[in-house]
DNA sequence: TTGATTTGTTAATCTACATGAATGCATAGG
DNA sequence: CCTATGCATTCATGTAGATTAACAAATCAA
């Protein structure tokens, strides 16, 4: 999506916020939880387990939202934290705006539109986990997002696939044993 | 979903199918994959691997939507299967049907509204398949879905949970024991 | 620059869960 | 009715990936 606009009416220059590298946009318990178009940088959302372990839920480059959708949806606080990965600017959607009575037919549809393609992409997600191997979500997930290993550390990615950074460079490894 | 006028213009009675048990309404590699609204009975939706095991994707019952909607956002050819695992009755919605553009504006939100719980659920999956044991997700399911293991044969929840019937009997036996 | 913290890698051990096989029960079909 | 097929359970064994630890390289802070 280039353009916010497209989905919301609203001066896009007035309403962007920085954040550097490391900020943390939401934290989990927090009620009110908002979302966050990134229009430059990178963004992260995760658990973290009473172990203390991050689990990260995705990563969201430029043109992405990112929220708790859980939380929003069935009234909940929090359970994600959101930071940032990289210093991004970012649109701060809260519910309001978001369900805002005068948005436009094409608004509401082109959100249609980005609902479904969030939930074709954790469909895909939930099948891999349910049925395929660490190395075959690996490679799946680097087909899928070519850009992102490049600018995020391997740990956050083995956090993604749902394994620990020793078996993801391990499973790197043999991938590269074998070309 | 009481009523699925809420999200379509359409002569109910006109357009509701029956199906027995273990019919199969949709196959993967079947491309033009529909959507189903179940009225009674009880649908699910799977994909077999190259190994030919099943992996069960979600149940459906009563009120449910079911539908493979990687394959329709991306208009790839179908990768789930939907089956009966109760006789049922179904209304079938083709992609015409589902964005009819004589669609109101309630009905458009109806569908917004829908598919953010759906993404809601499927958030709440994905971080249970990352960050917990299969006990752990086992019970959550059963708290999330109190309903269903009373309809279904155990070697499904375990397919659902992504484990095996074995370590699912196994898990089971564990948690009568501990009571 | 220097020391300190974070990151990626490798290796030894451990464990949750898979696999395969045997058994008893239920259900379905002839 | 009897037999066949599918289902749940249990057990013996195998294995993917977790855990722990040690080390080198990179990054950060002072």
């Amino acid at each position: 999506m280039e353009n916010i606009n497209e989905i919301l009416n609203l001066d896009s220059e007035k309403n962007t916020s920085r954040f550097n590298k490391g900020e943390i946009l939401q934290r989990a318990e927090e009620n009110c939880s908002k979302a966050f178009f990134v229009k430059k940088g990178l963004l992260r959302s995760y658990t973290i387990d009473d172990k203390g372990k991050e689990h990260i839920f995705m990563f969201a480059p430029e043109g992405w939202v990112i929220a708790d959708i859980e939380s929003q949806e069935f009234k909940q606080p929090a359970k994600l934290f959101i930071d940032c990965i990289e210093d991004s600017e970012v649109i701060i959607l809260d519910r309001g705006l978001l369900h805002k009575p005068d948005r436009g037919f094409d608004q509401i549809k082109k959100n249609e539109t980005l609902l479904s393609r969030r939930v074709a992409v954790l469909q895909r997600r939930v099948i891999m986990l349910i049925s395929a191997s660490a190395k075959d979500r690996y490679e799946s997930f680097l087909e899928t997002y070519p850009k992102i290993p490049n600018r995020v550390p391997q740990r956050m990615i083995a956090s993604y696939l749902g394994i620990t950074p020793q078996a993801l460079s391990t499973i790197r490894g043999e991938i590269s044993r074998k070309k």
